[in-house]
DNA sequence: GTAATACCATACGCCACAGTATGGAGTGCT
DNA sequence: AGCACTCCATACTGTGGCGTATGGTATTAC
């Protein structure tokens, strides 16, 4: 028997999940209110209990994945002292085929509202922040530690649109080990 | 007196760089005929008549942009003889702040068609070749080649989507210049 | 000058989805 | 048992866009 439990009623997360996950797929401007209720096999009377309209879900959703993220870097990656070990890690975890980068990637092309590009751009600052942070805990200098940072990201994000296209989805463990491999070569040495 | 000519009836081709215009901000989803039969001053008894429906008009746009883009590499890249020029040639066109880049990194995340996925997997292919083939040029050897074009590649889409995300829009011909420079040392010598 | 053709407006039916209003079944509390 | 609260179904209105049908005007061909 499966661990799956028959739950009764759902909560704001079912839909916020549900949310996410088209929002990896088709992007944000696929998430509709009615077809979300038929996949999770209830009616728009429910959605309107839990959220107020549509771009309050989405909202929340966006919401919810950017603290995940934040908890997978900050545990994964920020952990680790050694600057030149831990760019290894971030490497290596960009070509993860985790949904948090295909979030990510779908949300780059969309310029559909505001809010996603304010989070967009916070997120990016963030994250550049660390990579260039790392750079100079090697011993690079702080013009040379952006202008790479900035390179390494570039190529990170890159990756992530030409394996969708390439192959259809993101690249498996196997492919994600070379280029972290590869990569690093080319820019961590 | 403008040489603005008020023209007494609209062409196909009139749609279709309307369309890719709005294909470039806004993606293909955003492609409607009513309201870019507003945007042109006429109704949609115009579009039916040039188009047999939407998808048709996208097809056909799309179409037009992918010959203006592939005659825009053959005549300002594969045309200089020297590999390493022709790669340099390649990175600074690349940050130049033009439209075709923009249509490039819309699609790039929209999977909602499989013509879509189909035009840019060509794309992509045949531009990664082009890259291949000067690193091969250049004495490098298959397998260097192949990895060095791909991270070059990604490179490239990646500086896109950034630009975006950071600036807003694409970079200006100042920042290009820098960016061509940087990249050409870390992925030049 | 007349007929054909190119181009467009108007008006229509259709559908998918947003959001609201309301009632009703289930559950827990007392 | 009775009440309140949670969660959802049903039924509605409204909007925006797709595609069609048809008629009208201007241009071109002859």
């Amino acid at each position: 028997m499966s661990e799956v439990v028959k739950k009764k009623s759902l909560t704001a997360e079912d839909w916020q999940e549900a949310a996410l996950n088209v929002i990896a797929h088709q992007g944000v401007g696929a998430v509709a209110v009615e077809p979300l209720a038929r996949e999770l096999g209830v009616t728009k009377g429910s959605f309107y209990w839990h959220f107020s309209n549509r771009m309050d879900l989405v909202k929340q959703s966006l919401k919810k994945w950017r603290l995940g993220d934040k908890k997978l870097v900050e545990e994964t990656i920020l952990t680790i002292k050694n600057p030149k070990k831990r760019l290894l890690a971030w490497f290596k975890l960009s070509a993860e085929p985790i949904q948090t980068h295909l979030i990510y990637s779908t949300l780059l092309a969309d310029r559909s509202h505001t809010l996603i590009s304010k989070i967009l751009k916070e997120i990016t600052l963030e994250r550049l922040g660390h990579l260039q942070q790392s750079y100079r805990e090697m011993g690079f200098d702080e013009k040379f530690a952006k202008a790479q940072s900035l390179l390494a990201y570039s190529v990170y994000v890159g990756f992530l649109h030409m394996s969708k296209t390439l192959y259809g989805s993101l690249p498996d463990s196997k492919k994600a080990e070379e280029y972290a491999k590869f990569v690093s070569k080319q820019l961590l040495s």
